[in-house]
DNA sequence: GAACTTTTTTGGATCGATCAAAATTCACCC
DNA sequence: GGGTGAATTTTGATCGATCCAAAAAAGTTC
């Protein structure tokens, strides 16, 4: 099924059909009516390596995915690839995924590239320091990142959850539900997406003329790490919003520790809202992440990007939604 | 950065430096060093449209994403992706997503193979009456599906992870532990992954010469069905053997409800190994699927289908491995 | 109806690799 | 030294779509 055999049914020149599928204003009427018959009634689809060589555009866009180190539960991000793959279909590109390195090492998108197999990349798990966004910056590729680059300076394509927004609704939830001493259970300072977190409920609190003083405590990442770092302050607050559901997790052990009930006795609000937060009991109140909509946002500034080289850099920073669960809501008497 | 080039570079034609790359062998050896030498001083990588464009083969292998269905945890597949891309780079082939509608539409499917952007299909997701496998296979177009087609008569290639050993390995373990009165939390008949981890139960306990009368209960995969339908044979059973994690957390759930605790009264264990698992408190043992394993044997596979494709049909049946966590061993005394 | 625009169509070249077959070089022997 | 056959390298054509420039057709104006 070529443009030839298209055309000759059509009884007209292959640019003719040509013109009929990538400038169809330039055919006279009756011709482009012929053409899109032969075409339909063939059900033609271009080759897409004859269109590519041409062009010198593969129409692919590639995702790296790092391997999962053990243990640390990715936010699920199959919403995120669907919604990625979906957008992309929808502007006419295709996402090509590849196994990058843990490291963010740029020799697999540079191979990418010198074989002309992508036009375009998108990143995610951007950590600080992160050599990828510069070396792309550098070589005019276009990119966007899941994720904005809290190191200052660069200024790739970002599109990115705000944190902040997120920890500041679970404050406000908190706060029309009677509480005051509301604590913050964060990671260690240093990582932006923690940082921002705890801004947003120290800003909040604020706000809400609420003190702060004694009322943060950070922790790794991990559930028995969060249950020790948590456990003082349980004293002095009635409720803890947490950076993750993996900690908020650990806060419950700390509650049930000393008898205390999450929930009943000391709310909980998670952030990422994992699988397991629904499964909990009680049920755990967590901050969504808007997946789907960060896929399409990716998608739209790298279609701008890609249309114009040039262009300033573009930033999107998407709401998330507080799913409010048994942990930070009364239960209803048994 | 062309084969010209290179050819110039090395003082030889564009054919010589294509045979060095893809028939090494017919080289002088000589000659083969030059070109090599050259190849790697302009780090020289063929330009994909136009070997594709050729070669009628894009190296590619197309992957659709369903979009998830809210609230089902999809078994974690992110390190299924990350082995199947890094198995297929390997391969010398890249892994091409694609939005696929939930119902298994073949429409998506049709147009990549007729764009010529993929040669080849990984299924996921194969559920009963699936109709995507008979559809290529009538095409000659050569995939693999993980998950066995349940529906008999089709024999395409598949990978799946053998169930009945997980479940088997599960009663063993508990036999081990002293054990006798084993129930089973599965899902309704009739679903070809369920009546397979039922099928592993209740051979293992006739193996063992163990009673199943009576003990086996189902419930469709939801947490609070569970904790109801699992609540019967508490009375009866000292372990139970759940077909999920999320079935697993229902007996959780019901056991609480009559103030016994998972692991130190009744055993329990689930499958899956969800994230959820390992932060369950107590921390629920679970089977675990080997999804890198299953990754690296579906572009086994394919590769054998692509190189031989009239080929006798393949199957690969991979043990799962039971981890074991408190939830199935006395805990400790604190 | 000639001269000049504007619109539509055509032929030929091109992207960069591989295939098939021809041309060259090489080794060996009488 | 030339002939034979094998090993090695080169030439020319091709995959299928798009770009370019120019030809043909249609429409305007005087």
């Amino acid at each position: 099924m070529t443009l030839a055999l298209v055309a000759q049914r059509a009884g007209v020149s292959v640019q003719t059909v040509s013109n009929a599928l990538n400038s169809p204003d330039l055919l006279a009427p009756r011709t482009l009516a012929r053409v899109n018959e032969a075409l339909s009634e063939l059900d033609y689809r271009p080759h897409q390596a004859a269109r590519s060589l041409r062009t010198r555009s593969s129409r692919l866009i590639g995702y790296g995915v790092q391997p999962m180190p053990a243990g640390v539960s990715t936010p699920v991000h199959d919403d995120f690839l669907h919604a990625l793959s979906d957008s992309a279909d929808r502007a006419g590109y295709r996402i090509l995924l590849f196994a990058a390195s843990a490291d963010g090492e740029a020799d697999r998108y540079d191979e990418l590239l010198r074989e002309h197999s992508v036009d375009a990349f998108v990143l995610s798990n951007t950590n600080r320091g992160d050599k990828r966004p510069a070396w792309l910056l550098k070589r005019d590729v276009p990119f966007v990142a899941f994720g904005r680059s809290w190191s200052a300076r660069e200024h790739g394509d970002w599109v990115d959850v705000d944190g902040a927004h997120g920890t500041a609704a679970a404050v406000g939830h908190l706060v029309a539900a009677g509480h005051r001493r509301i604590a913050f259970l964060g990671w260690p300072r240093g990582s932006g997406v923690g940082d921002d977190r705890a801004r947003g409920w120290r800003e909040a609190m604020r706000e809400h003329a609420l003190p702060t003083r004694d009322l943060r405590v950070s922790s790794v990442n991990d559930v028995d790490a969060a249950r020790e770092a948590v456990a003082p302050v349980l004293a002095r607050a009635t409720a803890v919003v947490a950076a993750s559901d993996t900690l908020a997790l650990g806060c419950y052990r700390a509650l049930r520790d000393r008898d205390l009930s999450p929930g009943r006795d000391v709310a909980v609000v998670g952030f990422d809202d994992s699988p397991a937060a629904a499964l909990l009991a009680p049920a755990l109140s967590s901050v969504r992440q808007p997946l789907r909509e960060v896929g399409r946002a990716c998608i739209g500034l790298l279609m701008d990007r890609i249309s114009a080289p040039g262009g300033a850099a573009q930033h999107v920073l998407l709401p998330p939604e507080l799913v409010v669960r048994e942990s930070s809501v009364p239960l209803p008497p048994a």
